[in-house]
DNA sequence: CGTAAAACGGAGAGTGTCTCCGCTTAGGAG
DNA sequence: CTCCTAAGCGGAGACACTCTCCGTTTTACG
C-alpha cells in the first residue's frame, strides 16, 4: 500500500516498469522544478529526458493529467492514511487543524504542487478521480466527526474547507505565504464553530 | 470611466479601435462559451471570428493573458466602484458581506470568470496588474474599516479572504456551487470576528 | 530455444502561438 | 480635395507541442 508504481493491479513487463518509473522520476523533477504553470513543459521533453520515445510515453500515461495525477498520487494517498491517524489519535478539531495544517505544508514543501490540486477538488472539468476521492474522504471523515461531537456546526460541509484551501494554494509564490495560510484554516474553524 | 474601451491613454486609429472592440466581444463571447479551461480557446479562432488577421490580435494583445484581462477589465473595475458604494452606505461586516456575495455572483453570472481570477489574487506568476490592483483594494478597503471599528480582528488581512474566494470560484462547475460560496461567506466572516 | 504478445521509439500529422514584413488606410497639412 | 506619412493590417510561415501509427525490438513463458 505504501508502494505507489503499482497503480494497475496488471503486472507490466520489466522493460515497461522500468520506464514507467523513470517518467515518473524526470516528471516529477519537472513539475517541481517548474512549480506553477505546469502547462510549460513539454512531455516530449520528458520522454527525451527520460530516455524513451514519446510513443512510450504517451502509452503509459494517455496525457498530461494522467501523468500529474500519477506523479502525486503517492503522496496523496499518504497524506490520506495520515487523516486516519490523526481521526483516531486527535480530538476532533484538533485533528481537523492539524491535517489542514499538513496539506498546507504538503504545498510548501512541494510533495504535492497546487495545480495537481485545482482539478483535484472538483475544479476543471477534468478527472483526477483517484486523488480526489482520496482527499475528500480524508477531509471528510474528520469534519464529520467533529460534527458528529458537537464541535463543529451541522451545515458545515467538508469541501468548503477544502476548496478555500485549494484557492490559497494557488499562490505559494508569494514569500509570507505560509502565514497567509495558517492565519485561514484558523479563520475557517473558528467559522465553523457551533 | 464606465468606458472600458479606453485603458490606454494613446488614442487609437479609427480602424484601430474597431479591430480592437471587434476582439474583445469575440474573445469575451468565447471565453464565457467555454467556461472554465479557456486554454480550449484559439486565439487565431478569435481573429478569424472577429474578421482579421492574426497579426492584428496579436498587436493589440500580446498574448493570451492580456486578451482576458482586457475583456474582463470592466467588470472588474464595475466590482470595485461597487466597493466603494458598500463602503459608504452599508455597517461595516454587512458591507464586506455583500460584497463577497456580490463577487460570488459575478462569477455565477458570468460577468467574470474564474480563470481570469486565479492569477489575479498573486496566483501564477502572470502579471494581471491592473485587475489584481482593483479587486485587492476593493476588498482591503472594506475590510480595513471593519477592523478599525472593532468589528473584525486586527490580524484579519483581506488578502486571505480573497484567496479562499478565488479558491472556491473555480467550481462553477458543480451544481451546488452557489451554496457552497454562500456557505463559505459565513464561515469566513464568523471567523473573523473579534 | 522459439514464438507470440507486449512494449518500444520516432517520424509525422494536426493544431496552436506568435513574428515578420510588404501592403493598405486614416487623417492632418497644405 | 489631394497628398504624404505614420499607424495599422493581414496572412504566410517558423517554431513548438501533443498525440498517433506502425514497423522493429524485447520479454517471458512453454
Amino acid at each position: 500500500m505504501t508502494e505507489a508504481a503499482k497503480p494497475a493491479p496488471r503486472k507490466l513487463r520489466a522493460d515497461a516498469k522500468r520506464n514507467r518509473d523513470a517518467i515518473l522520476l524526470v516528471a516529477r523533477e519537472a513539475f517541481t522544478r517548474s512549480g506553477m504553470d505546469i502547462a510549460e513543459v513539454s512531455l516530449d521533453d520528458i520522454a527525451k529526458q527520460a530516455g524513451i520515445g514519446s510513443g512510450t510515453l504517451y502509452r503509459h500515461f494517455a496525457n498530461r493529467d494522467e501523468l500529474l495525477e500519477a506523479v502525486y498520487l503517492a503522496e496523496v494517498q499518504r497524506l490520506a492514511e495520515t487523516a486516519d491517524i490523526f481521526d483516531q489519535t486527535l480530538p476532533p478539531i484538533e485533528a481537523v487543524r492539524r491535517w489542514m495544517l499538513l496539506f498546507i505544508d504538503y504545498i510548501a514543501t512541494k510533495k504535492i504542487i497546487a495545480p495537481a490540486l485545482n482539478n483535484v477538488a472538483g475544479g476543471p472539468q477534468r478527472i483526477f478521480a483517484n486523488t480526489g476521492t482520496l482527499i475528500y474522504g480524508a477531509i471528510g471523515k474528520l469534519v464529520n466527526r467533529a460534527i458528529a461531537m458537537g464541535e463543529m456546526r451541522a451545515d458545515v460541509q467538508s469541501v468548503d474547507l477544502l476548496k478555500a484551501l485549494v484557492g490559497v494554494s494557488y499562490l505559494a509564490n508569494t514569500p509570507d505565504w505560509h502565514e497567509t495560510a495558517t492565519r485561514l484554516v484558523d479563520i475557517l474553524l473558528l467559522g465553523s464553530r457551533p
